[in-house]
DNA sequence: CCTAAGATTGTTATCCATAACAGTTTTCTC
DNA sequence: GAGAAAACTGTTATGGATAACAATCTTAGG
């Protein structure tokens, strides 16, 4: 238990007293210029260890306005996606040299403004938006206008800040498979209708199915959570003509799966399942889920690095930076029964 | 895209000059202080408004020696336990006023040591260890001594400043469990031993057993992964004295029991298997999982708490605020098979 | 009506590092 | 060896907010 009292470190002015030059002589040392002399450094440098000093980034931040930190928006929610982006974000960021200072926001508008304002307002040199919310960029458009701002969410229709996973790849990688595999048509279970990964991938499904010359079949709503995958698996169960489903998320299919298999659906003799992002544990359902992989933690690192050339170069233009995901396929899909 | 330069919002000054005040005079009204008139109170709200006046973290925080913001050591995985740890602890923390600065560490001295001190030297006024490991709180504590500090390590023995679940319980609950159940000994898939959550589980396990005059068989070893569950699963699997096994992390039962299901052992009926966590897919296995359950959210908000108060008084005396995790019974566990 | 106490507001110093500028010394060139 | 260029180092102003202190203005009590 600490009850001492923090006593402050030394100070420039300290190092600069001890090693009998001025304060700017220090600073210089530190910033590497190249304006000063051997022997002065290296007693400069010999008195910074010998006392522990360690520059201090508050008063350092003031006076250059650059703070070496990254602002990261997130939802308030706890779901793969979210967590390995996070990841993915720090662990660029350290290796970049910055410091992650990360919010969290609920969907509506307000709170969205208020994260990003309070992010500002912190004194963040650039901001990541990892909410992938529909306008959630543009919402905040307002605010990050004058600060360097990348997006991971996945929609390219959303500007050139972008860099993320392309997600009207992925529903038509995973319908594709479906079809090929002798599908009739697919039964899409999506994502709440304000994500746009959720919109995107309900999009691509659409369209796959329609340019395919497909009939499209109604799509049922989740909120990302194995419960809600459960509810809507239930539905489909009892639907005898539902031979293939693409289900938005990983987590979704779970509760699928559970769904189909407690009412006596096989998979995938009689119902095929395909998921989206290939979460660590999709291969370990049962059956084994085949989904399609996407890097989010390579998304992080991307956005991070694009962020911080953008914070160096602010004038320079920028293009979206999206990678196509692969389609993983395991032992949730098989052609339809042969009846069907 | 902002070509646009950054320019600077309107200082405090420029809020006093427009109400006619001084900047103390400002600074007071922000700061809530009583000795401020009311009409002059007013006036300054309104210019603040009209300007759309932001006070200055930065600055603030230089004088201040404040900066109301929480430093974050995690550790760079994403297992569930984690990310729900930090979505609590931001949620904590937003709740609080404060702002989380993370940062992720590896697991060597060196690298903790490294992360601790960049946390510090950002500024922050206070530090969650997050990173279950042995000794985590010591390694760094000739860093942290000088600064409030929380750990969220579940080992009881690790001191005061603790705050998190029982982790020693956690094992106590389920292998009591299996035990009750009738089996005649339970086996163990532990964590990695550096891991303090893995080490307290596996001892806790392992007293249990003795003190219901039980064998203790050997323990097997994973890394929290739904592989190392699923390799370890593939051996458990071929010996069939085998009916009752506590797995130390939901994800690695995932694969646990799909090692279990590949290899022709049904369960719960002739293999019954209980993971800790109680993760959102948990209730979405094939059979649902048996675990314990434990609220990292909910701990990562006592963690903030905790920490706050901390800062606040830093000359009060804490104690450990350890919360019992409960057992949450599924289909994966049964009695054992009648001739075992 | 005067003075002490209280309320309100302003002035100045401070936090720490850095940029711009200025001064001094060294080095080079013709 | 003078003059110019380059190298090195110091001084001062700056960033924005706040604490401590000082000053002014009210109000109440005698």
């Amino acid at each position: 238990m600490s009850t001492e009292q923090f006593t402050r470190g030394p100070a420039m002015r300290d190092v600069a007293a001890a090693a009998g030059v001025s304060a700017q002589t220090v600073s210089r040392v530190l910033n590497d210029h190249p304006n000063v002399q051997d022997s002065t450094r290296r007693r400069v440098m010999a008195v910074i260890e010998e006392l522990g000093y360690r520059r201090n980034n508050t008063a350092r931040a003031l006076v250059t306005g650059k703070s070496r930190t990254l602002g990261v928006l997130t939802l308030a929610t706890n779901n793969y996606s979210r967590s390995s982006l996070a990841l993915g974000i720090e662990l660029g960021a350290r290796e970049a040299g910055y410091t992650v200072n990360s919010v969290t926001s609920s969907l509506s508008a307000t709170a969205l403004t208020d994260a990003v304002s309070r992010l500002v307002h912190q004194g963040v040199d650039g901001i990541i938006i990892a909410a992938p919310l529909q306008d959630a960029a543009e919402q905040v458009r307002h605010i990050t206008a004058r600060i360097p701002t990348v997006n991971t969410d996945g929609s390219s229709s959303m500007g050139e800040r972008m860099v993320g996973v392309d997600q009207d790849i992925a529903a038509v990688l995973a319908t594709r498979h479906l079809l090929d595999l002798g599908h009739k048509t697919v039964w899409h279970v999506a994502g709440p209708a304000d994500w746009s990964d959720a919109a995107s991938r309900l999009n691509s499904w659409r369209r796959t199915l329609k340019e395919a010359g497909r009939e499209v079949p109604p799509e049922l709503h989740g909120d990302w959570s194995p419960e809600s995958g459960y509810r809507n698996g239930l539905i489909l169960a009892r639907m005898p003509e539902v031979t293939a489903i693409l289900v938005a998320s990983d987590e979704m299919a779970f509760g699928v799966l559970r769904a189909l298999t407690e009412l006596g659906r096989r998979i995938p003799e009689d119902v095929s399942v395909v998921g989206i992002d290939d979460i660590d544990l999709a291969a370990f359902s049962n059956p084994p889920l085949t989904t399609i992989r996407q890097s989010f933690e390579d998304t992080g690192r991307r956005a991070v690095h694009r962020l911080v050339s953008q914070i160096a170069h602010p004038e320079e233009a920028i293009a979206p930076d999206l990678v196509a995901p692969t389609l993983v396929i395991r032992s949730s899909t098989a052609p339809p029964p042969p009846g069907s």
